[in-house]
DNA sequence: GCCCATGCTGTTTTT
DNA sequence: CAGCATGGGC
């Protein structure tokens, strides 16, 4: 670049304040809309073009691996040269990963640690709720997690969990004591299995950081400045590390909006932001208040909505843009209606408005949600994408092919050996499955290492000659990853497998539909290995260990398709930070945004105010909102009332009036018949929501008649039941205490039928099930 | 040890 | 509704 002082022209005057403070703290509160991913950009660059701040020296922590890739891409071309590629930019989770790769022998893992996703934590946790004798009916898996996770987030390690006076309290509270006891056997099980999970990035980094002082020291030194996107949105771990990590320098620049955070499920606390100030010394402060994204009438909206949260940062967002179309509200019959009034509204306003398709954005608050406009814009022949639900890395195949690779960089993941094990159908069953685990257990050594020692606990003949062969083969792998880069290690794997084989003869449409996935993941690897510049991973590392570290860590927000023009639906979580020409926000109904899940406290309601808030700022141009009288979940229609934030709107800044595009002829809706009319003509005021205390509609009027849930006593533990005789008393995990009727069936299968108090009579296999006997 | 049928349960939000 | 775990039959 020419003049480095020419970086500064377009900015306004806070926006140059915060691009040109060099050292020292410095907090930037920026309003939605307000330059902000400009700014950050801009600073770097001026940091690295005008005080000769070395690329390497800086630090740069955003929300998405795509933000980072987009920083780095505008930085270079503002400096014109090839200089950025060696920022280090990217999510807290990529950054520290990278950084744990190297370091990771320090705190006894591999190097090629493996990096468990949702779906591998899970599974662990089953596992070992299994081992330990407990029900994962009762102690389910995704429930245990998000316990473990909310811990390790707020630097809760497994002796403090168990310690914890008031964390033991809340599990004695929901009869789920044995948490902490999962939570160590679990975090022990991920360390003998060479594996982190999401959550372990984090702490794991702070662990590195807090007990090995070389290693925070290197770190100090070299990150010289950094730079925190969507500070509102770190937890308590991020927090610690990022203030270890600035503590020698203090030349720490956060930026956030309090009224954007909308991640407290994850362990967010806003607090980080309101105490910035406190502490370090003299924070230099920057508001930007200024919107540069939205018409006045969305701006309007957004201010009167997030007007009703108590405790903000002080700030007014104000914009010189014109004042725009008013934001149309739109009730429709059932959430398919809202879908066919959508896609006739995308059609309406493409001819009418000139907009492209990318020009659109449909969002909603759960995933779920999608469904309709799928199916509505899929009718009309609008090309969309869906971004977030099951990413093609969840895909059963996808995720065994990928369980391949990990064993091969990782042998001691037994998460990912127990999928391969027998897939390709080799004849190794759940029996010899178990038995090794068991082995594997007693002597303390790794699945695989016990699959080496298969006499030892038994196995003969055939299955003995399988189990040989697959550790012949697997050691094959292994042998090639040294001189092969990831794409040729797969593509052997995929041969010699006969994964790919296999597939391809499966003529079903879902067999074929699963052999082009897996071409597809081939080609990305191939695609990943002949790339000249990674952002992750050390630079030239093409092999599958790199290759791995970074998938897990991809979102497929991150792999867009970039210039597609494609409609885009997502949910309003996944489009923070972006911005659309016309926005339609979908299913503004109570129990729904709200989620009947934060409704309970204050602070919960507000979380959903400010997700409404972000959602709103999202647009450039035009905003519909609209919300449906009765939607399908799980199958049945249910009654919704609108949402409590239609009602903080004022009514002079809405449209009720909007009737929908090509709405009038589309088929389905004539059939509606006057439903359609109805829901645009005068439609007035929204309904008075019924009193405070009224059921949420989704709620069954009568329950079931079906099992009456029994808790299990804390003590319970299966008995020894082949003595049990008709008149004994018993206890079943599910139906309760009962008493034995009479048993029948032969030796080796007995069935016992049992009185339950509640629950009548039941026929009990008692090979299977866990009986407790009480006398 | 494997395969199919049935029944149960889950829907916040994500790295 | 739909995906998945479980269980019963072979």
């Amino acid at each position: 670049m020419q003049n480095i002082e020419d970086l500064l022209k377009g900015l306004n005057e806070p926006q140059r304040e915060a691009v040109t403070h060099v050292n020292g703290p410095l907090m930037i509160v920026a309003g939605a809309g307000s330059g902000k991913t400009k700014v950050l950009t801009t600073r770097i660059a001026w940091l690295m073009g005008k005080h000769n701040v070395d690329a390497f020296n800086i630090l740069a922590l955003t929300f998405t691996n795509k933000a980072a890739a987009e920083m780095k891409e505008r930085i270079g071309r503002m400096l014109g040269s090839n200089e950025a590629r060696n920022l280090y930019v990217g999510t807290f989770h990529s950054v520290f990963a990278r950084i744990l790769r190297s370091e990771a022998e320090k705190i006894g893992y591999p190097r090629s640690f493996t990096i468990y996703d949702t779906d591998d934590s899970r599974s662990v946790l089953k596992t070992v709720i299994n081992e330990l004798n407990l029900d994962d009916k009762h102690y389910k898996p995704n429930v245990v997690h998000n316990r473990i996770s909310a811990a390790k987030n707020a630097l809760v390690g497994p002796a403090e969990y168990a310690t914890d006076y008031y964390l033991q309290q809340e599990d004695a509270r929901t009869n789920r004591p044995a948490i902490g006891m999962i939570y160590k056997a679990y975090a022990a099980r991920c360390f003998k299995n060479g594996a982190m999970d999401f959550d372990d990035l984090l702490l794991k980094m702070y662990e590195l950081l807090s007990t090995i002082p070389e290693v925070l020291h290197k770190y100090q030194h070299k990150f010289k400045y950094i730079l925190i996107d969507e500070y509102q949105d770190t937890n308590p771990v991020q927090y610690q590390i990022s203030k270890l990590l600035a503590a020698v320098h203090e030349n720490i620049c956060v930026v956030g909006d309090d009224a954007q955070s909308i991640y407290s499920f994850r362990g967010a606390t806003i607090e980080n932001i309101l105490q910035f100030q406190k502490d370090y010394d003299d924070v230099k402060v920057v508001k930007l208040e200024q919107n540069y994204r939205s018409s006045q009438s969305i701006l309007n909206v957004a201010n009167e909505v997030i007007k009703n949260n108590k405790g903000q940062i002080p700030k007014v967002l104000w914009t010189d843009n014109k004042e725009g179309e008013k934001i149309k509200l739109v009730r429709t019959m059932t959430d398919n209606d809202e879908g066919k009034f959508v896609a006739d509204s995308i059609q309406e306003q493409r001819l009418r408005n000139h907009y492209r398709n990318a020009d659109f954005a449909i969002l909603y608050r759960t995933n779920a949600q999608s469904r309709a406009f799928e199916e509505s814009l899929r009718k009309m022949g609008i090309p969309y994408r869906i971004y977030g639900g099951i990413s093609f890395y969840q895909r059963k195949e996808i995720k065994d092919f990928l369980a391949y690779l990990r064993v091969i960089v990782n042998t001691k993941d037994e998460e990912a050996l127990k999928r391969i094990i027998n897939y390709p159908v080799r004849g190794i069953g759940k029996t010899t499955i178990e038995k090794t685990v068991i082995y594997a257990n007693e002597n303390n050594i790794s699945m695989f290492d016990a699959l080496e020692q298969a006499p030892a606990f038994g196995i003969k003949g055939g299955t003995l000659e399988v189990i040989q062969n697959f550790i012949t083969m697997i050691k094959y792998f292994r042998s090639l990853l040294q001189n092969n880069d990831a794409y040729s290690v797969a593509q052997q794997i995929g041969k010699h497998t006969g994964i790919v084989k296999e597939l391809f003869n499966d003529k079903t449409t879902e067999g074929l539909a699963r052999y082009e996935n897996i071409q597809e993941l081939l080609n990305s690897i191939k695609e990943w290995t002949e790339s000249p510049a990674n952002e992750e991973g050390e630079v030239g590392d093409k092999g599958l260990g790199a290759y791995l570290q970074q998938i897990t860590l991809l979102t497929d927000a991150d792999d867009d398709k970039e210039n597609a023009d494609v409609v885009k639906l997502m949910t309003i979580h996944a489009a923070k930070g972006l911005e659309f020409g016309c926005v339609f926000v979908g299913g503004i109904e109570e129990t729904l945004f709200p989620s009947a899940m934060s409704i309970n406290t204050r602070e919960e309601l507000e979380e959903e105010r400010r997700l409404f808030y972000v959602a709103v700022t999202r647009a450039k141009e035009r905003l519909f909102l609209t919300y449906a009288n009765s939607r399908y979940r799980f199958g049945n229609l249910v009654q919704n009332e609108p949402s409590r934030f239609l009602d903080e709107l004022p009514e002079s800044f809405l449209d009720r009036t909007f009737a929908g595009g090509g709405a009038r002829n589309s088929s389905g809706l004539n059939n509606m018949g006057s439903a359609f009319q109805r829901m645009h003509r005068g439609m007035g005021p929204a309904p008075e929501r019924k009193s405070e205390g009224s059921k949420p509609s989704y709620m069954p009027v009568a329950p079931k008649q079906q099992t009456i849930n029994h808790i299990p006593s804390p003590d319970f533990a299966p008995s020894d039941t082949s003595g049990l005789q008709p008149g004994q008393k018993v206890e079943h995990q599910k139906f309760g205490f009962g008493e034995v009727i009479k048993i029948e069936g032969s030796a080796h299968n007995p069935v016992a039928t049992v009185k339950f108090e509640h629950n009548g009579e039941k026929k009990i296999m008692l090979n299977y099930a866990k009986l407790r006997i009480v006398e």
